[in-house]
RNA sequence: GCGGGAGUAACUCAGUUGGUAGAGUCACAGCCUUCCAAGCUGUUGGUCGCGGGUUCGAGUCCCGUCUCCCGCUCCA
């Protein structure tokens, strides 16, 4: 009878297991730790490069699809054309009475037309607001006001807090006037300087999606691969966002790796090929043993500036349910600003009609880091057998960091050394482990809690007849088999 | 960033009104063991998150700070 435990303590209980089992570690943990920042650990390392190869087997074997590896640090124009420097940053201010913190868009956002236009004429934007749309103020909208009222702010180091001043915005939450910080800038890029002089000519980010390494290279891709659209490139790396609160684990860090594709396609099939990744990708997670009960796809309601389409596949955390990849029509947006910024083109040629045009495309972008912990958390279980209880990560065989164990019964009769030396046969093809410490059901358990698959076992009838016992992990069954046989059997499970 | 909770051995936790830091588990070395974590012996391992302060004396009281968890906020 298996059992999960409750929401709060499943995920210690996954971190202490992580930690003391060398899954992950907290980064620069002797020295206290550092915000938001993980290390992993043997295990973890292992299981990370498994889910990661599966994913870049699954993009560049399937044919159509390039891969490459971009540089981290890239030209600043870049996250200008990508709208990164513009939508990255959201100016917040916080109540000083009861501690509330707002995005400055959705107070002005949540204000009704009159306060708006009182706010307006009181600072004599009106004029201004009237002459920049062209039209009579009578005529603008509520969200244009709201709009333009954003930009000044964002113009004017002092206008916010002169209209908090005049008691114009109070605090929606609290009610008090007055209260109002001045707005402060969130940039969620990190940002560096390339050369040993810190200055804002020579300022660099750190990417904070791999997305753009992708795009600017498509024509170098797609050139020097001789691929013709539709095609794909993909590529794995590390992204970094500053995040305001880092939370859950592994699940929201500054640090992170993702696994993204970008599919170049014509406009007209770009609706088509979304459809099609999008049930790809939901497939894909499934053959790593994700069941689809705790899946689920969530279409975006509010659309990022680049998208024409866009949704999530989510997994069931312990917190809750939490995005892993995110698929989006990113239309032609991305190559277009690239063109219009760089003023190089990206457009190809179309030989049936003989026009060129813009590629549009699709983006399955996955987290890795994120993917890594939904299975880790997924296959933790805790069971009771005869009285006792059982930890097991029921890992699928393809991402589990050790694929097999191999330990002789006891410790004499020459066992040993048989287990040794099979060990270190299966070794050159598969992730091993010989273990001889304590009695067998105790190494038995071991295994399970890291997730190890299979278990060879070396006993007295190996002495006679050359076979041994391969014990599977998540039903703890037993068959016996030659032990010429073990390879090849071993690997049959593997795929 | 705000509010709440927590931080003592690798892990889970005790530690009384302030008086020389403990247990279990794990790990390691042996012994014993012929299939599912509990046998025996021994061993390693702790600047009590970090830094100040009060005190003759601080794991314990005070201040600051860091990290983790929950909530709020945030999450192009």
């Amino acid at each position: 009878m298996a059992q999960v435990p409750s929401s709060q303590a499943l995920l210690e209980k996954i971190v202490s297991l992580s930690k003391r089992r060398g899954f992950i570690f907290q980064s620069s943990e002797i020295y206290g730790g550092l915000n938001g920042c993980w290390d992993f650990g043997p295990l973890g390392v292992e299981m990370l490069r498994n889910i990661k190869d599966a994913w870049w087997r699954a993009m560049t074997g399937r044919g159509g699809i390039e891969g490459i590896d971009a540089s981290i640090l890239m030209h600043p124009r870049v996250w200008e054309a990508s709208g990164h420097v513009q939508n990255f940053s959201d100016p917040m201010v916080d109540c000083r009475e009861c501690k509330m913190r707002y995005r400055v868009d959705h107070l002005f956002g949540e204000m009704s037309e009159k306060k708006l236009r009182a706010i307006s004429k009181a600072t004599t934007l009106e004029g201004a607001l009237a002459k920049t749309l062209n039209m009579q103020s009578q005529e603008v909208t509520k969200e244009q006001l709201a709009e333009i009222l954003l930009s000044m702010i964002e113009k004017s180091d002092t206008l916010f807090s002169e209209l908090v001043e005049k008691e114009l915005i109070g605090c929606p939450n609290c009610g008090r006037v007055k209260t109002l910080t001045p707005p402060r800038n969130f940039n969620l890029m990190f940002e560096t300087h390339i050369g040993p002089v810190k200055d804002d000519s020579n300022a660099v980010y750190l990417r904070p999606e791999t997305a753009q390494g992708i795009f600017v290279n498509f024509l170098n891709v797609m050139q020097s691969s001789r691929q013709k659209v539709p095609f794909g490139i993909c590529q794995i790396g590390k992204s970094f966002r500053n995040e305001i609160n880092t939370k859950n684990f592994l699940f929201r860090t500054r640090e992170f790796e993702q696994m993204e594709m970008q599919f170049f396609c014509k406009a007209g099939t770009d609706e088509q090929f979304f459809e099609e990744w999008r049930e790809t990708r939901w497939n894909w997670w499934q053959s790593l043993g994700m069941p689809e009960s705790k899946m689920r796809f969530k279409p975006h309601e509010k659309l990022a500036h680049y998208a024409k389409a866009a949704g999530d596949i989510e997994f069931l955390f312990p917190f809750g349910f939490g995005e892993i990849e995110g698929i989006h029509n990113r239309t032609d947006f991305d190559l277009t600003r690239h063109t219009e910024f760089s003023g190089k083109s990206l457009q190809v040629h179309d030989e049936q009609t003989k026009e060129k045009y813009t590629p549009y495309v699709v983006e399955t972008a996955a987290g890795a880091t994120r993917g890594f912990m939904a299975l880790l958390c997924n296959a933790y279980e805790e069971e009771q057998v005869e009285g006792e209880q059982r930890v097991v990560m029921r890992l699928s065989p393809s991402i589990a960091p050790i694929k097999v164990a191999v330990l002789p019964l006891v410790n004499k009769d020459g066992m040993p050394e048989i287990a040794q030396s099979l060990e270190k046969d299966l070794r050159r093809s598969m992730k091993s482990f010989y273990d001889d410490s304590g009695a067998v059901g105790r190494r038995y358990r071991r295994m399970d809690e890291i997730g190890t698959p299979f278990a060879v076992t070396i006993d007295s009838d190996t002495l006679v007849d050359q076979t041994v016992t391969i014990r599977e992990r998540d039903s703890m069954k037993q068959i016996r088999i030659a032990i010429a046989g073990v390879r090849q059997y071993l690997m049959d499970k593997m795929d």
